[in-house]
DNA sequence: TTCATAATTTTGTTATTACAAAAATCATGA
DNA sequence: TCATGATTTTTGTAATAACAAAATTATGAA
């Protein structure tokens, strides 16, 4: 970790709960959600705890935590890299996510205050600016912002770490075709679509649309990444 | 873990794919869904390590990622515990059951073979007769290879381990309520409703016998989770 | 050059140890 | 009997070291 742009600070520092092991899971995370790691990068033990300057023992957990949970892969005995491209983990994450980002929509649609409705023009505009501007990455961080505002309404710790799992399983892994991916102003409609439906207190619409914006992102992903296939 | 019914070896035995970690993960996992502990139980590091007879890394590590995926808690900075019954989860954890369980029944349902066809009615038999014989932890782990059987059909890994990974979280907190839970035939009849929509190669009729199993489990189990909660 | 094999380095795992902090126990006083 | 504070024990964490196994590089012959 270099001191760029993570809200992350340094090593060992002040009050992050204590475990270095947590200090290390999120690290590695905040990385992999910023596509600092292109597919196909190793991971071992030792350079992590040497980049994040602690021992092996955090460094070891935060990895094997990682793996456990499908953010990174084991190609090896010992050998783990940030996961290539994967069709088919792609299908499924995506039919995971309509059922459950699809419930967690429905269910916390009715609880829409006017202070949620003007946070998400915000990041939509937020969003918007980020894909003119070519800022992939910020388009990227507020996309997923914007999805979780919703999500956070139905007051379900449960259903969102797992959805949230489900978006650390595919996010890395697509970060490096963003740029093409992007080449549409990506889900503005979709997204505007939600918001009207969330000020029309229609719950079943709201879904409809944000299961239209996981559809749109998958075909469109999916394109991009046969395209890069193909190429290569 | 004393050499019972189950299929672990001793301690540090043989072809365990080598990782002592995993070992004990599997060792915990496996005792929390046959109901060896009751909630409130606390599992110390270096007590698990001995019992499992490995040091206190690996123990550790077990003992962490079972918390990090929901099946023990933490009550303090040194204490996790075999989670209590809480209502809230099991109605968060039902409502993804039916999204991801039901995702799978209907993906798989097609592929059917008569083989699979066998095994469900041998599975079933077996969980008629444990019922009778009131071996409710045999009834528990033959239920959930029913589930399972045909939750394998659609071949998506993914979807798989989350869906395990949802059992577990409720998994261990009910297993002291299941003499009353079970007093009637539980899922009988939805489960042979699912054998024979798998027979007839309808989908969403095998679905929807899955998700009348799955919401008549909430039902009772709730019913009894909230008497126990009454009587105490 | 290419492929197999040997030598070397890197790497994951785990036991151990030290330490600080939390939990449990005990003592004391009201 | 109960609360409160002090003491003791237990506990989680993380660094380190040792080891075996995997990954890498070097080497050699075809």
């Amino acid at each position: 970790m270099n001191e760029n742009t993570t809200e992350e600070e340094s090593p060992a520092s002040e009050l992050h709960s204590g475990r270095l092991s947590d200090f290390a899971y999120s690290s590695i995370k905040e990385q992999l959600t910023r596509g600092v790691y292109k597919p196909g990068h190793k991971l071992p033990i030792r350079s992590v705890a040497e980049m994040l300057k602690v021992g092996a023992t955090p460094a070891r957990e935060a990895i094997n935590r990682l793996v456990f949970e499908g953010a990174l892969v084991m190609v090896g005995p010992k050998t783990v890299i940030v996961p290539h491209l994967d069709l088919s983990a792609l299908y499924e994450v995506t039919q995971m996510r309509l059922a459950l980002e699809g419930l967690a929509t429905e269910k916390g649609a009715l609880r829409a205050t006017n202070d949620v409705l003007d946070k998400l023009l915000v990041i939509q505009e937020k969003i918007t600016l980020s894909l003119e501007e070519k800022r992939y990455g910020d388009a990227l961080h507020d996309n997923k912002e914007f999805h979780f505002t919703i999500y956070r309404l139905c007051e379900m710790p449960h259903l969102l770490s797992t959805i949230e799992a489900l978006w650390l399983r595919i996010g890395a892994s697509f970060h490096d075709l963003y740029p093409e991916f992007a080449e549409a102003k990506y889900g503005v409609h979709n997204h505007l679509a939600a918001i009207e439906a969330l000020v029309d207190k229609d719950p079943s619409a709201v879904r409809a649309a944000m299961e239209n914006d996981i559809r749109d992102g998958y075909r469109r992903l999916k394109k991009a990444a046969q395209e890069r296939l193909k190429r290569q």
